[in-house]
DNA sequence: TTTAATGCAAAAGATTTGCAACATG
DNA sequence: CATGTTGCAAATCTTTTGCATTAAA
């Protein structure tokens, strides 16, 4: 678990990931991802925005958004919840468990005792008073395994 | 796990909450839950609008948006992700696993190497080649436990 | 009859895009 | 210097809101 990857570490890695992808490296994504590895508070574009205006006064919102999609691409960063999307309901109130599709964000329920019976652990209970827990897995659908182009489906 | 819970039985425990807390019991209310319920895809406001159209002609999307609000404050339904909100990234690549609070929206990383190693069931194999699984925790972070109005934190 | 809920249109937010200027390789 | 990236402004898309009308209770 937690390995606590050095900050210029990472760095490295984008860098070598923008090379062999032929991706520029400019101060911009430097300095966005920088600051994402210094927030702990999962911010959205517009709040990273606003830490980042005071050292980079030209920097604008759309900069931020596009470097963050690229830097996700790299594999570098990641999203909560589901991808550029919308919010999604579910009117499926028994304890059940996610499965997300990366490439074709279909979502489905799926059900195990034994994930529904998962123990809280410690270091989750000194951040608050857990109501519920549900295992989300993220992977590749059959229906996008099948095909090569996900929205032929 | 799996209740099953049938769709009329769902509409009742709609009604009873509805006139519990002085809300009217619609037409609209009634086909949109009934709709929902009867979706396995987790659809968003607009594609369960889209369904219900050839029903309810005269039916209007933001009607869709406040009704699906209205159900997940009731506590019928849920939403996937997290409540409201827009794409918020993350900087964190090590395994781990979240705590949202549901009152101020605030995420926390927490780590556990018994969840890292969870073992997905068959159930969720079926569905398709996982990734990685994640564990999120939604309860109440210890500042909101604290306050009254979490916003004035 | 009283008042909450709806439908419409318009507003507000969030995110994306076209394009000329700019900076990186 | 060739071209990927940026910043700006405008466009687009999603979601919410004000208000007159309608319909539950």
């Amino acid at each position: 678990m937690k390995k606590l990857t050095g900050i210029e570490n990472r760095v490295e890695e984008l860098i070598g990931r923008c090379r062999a992808s032929g991706l520029r490296i400019t101060q911009q994504r430097l300095e966005i991802f920088r600051e994402l590895l210094n927030c702990s508070d999962h911010p959205d574009a517009e709040k990273l925005f606003q830490r980042l205006r005071g050292k980079m006064p030209g920097l604008s919102l759309d900069t931020v958004y596009r470097t963050l999609w690229m830097l996700n691409d790299a594999g570098v960063i990641t999203t909560m919840g589901f991808e550029r999307d919308k919010t999604r309901f579910d009117g499926n109130i028994d304890h059940h468990h996610h499965f997300v599709c990366i490439k074709c964000g279909s979502i489905s329920d799926f059900y195990s005792d034994t994930l529904d019976s998962l123990e809280i652990p410690e270091s989750a209970k000194k951040l608050g008073k857990a109501c519920n827990a549900h295992v989300e897995i993220r992977g590749i659908c059959n229906n996008c395994s099948k095909v090569s182009d996900p929205s032929e489906i």
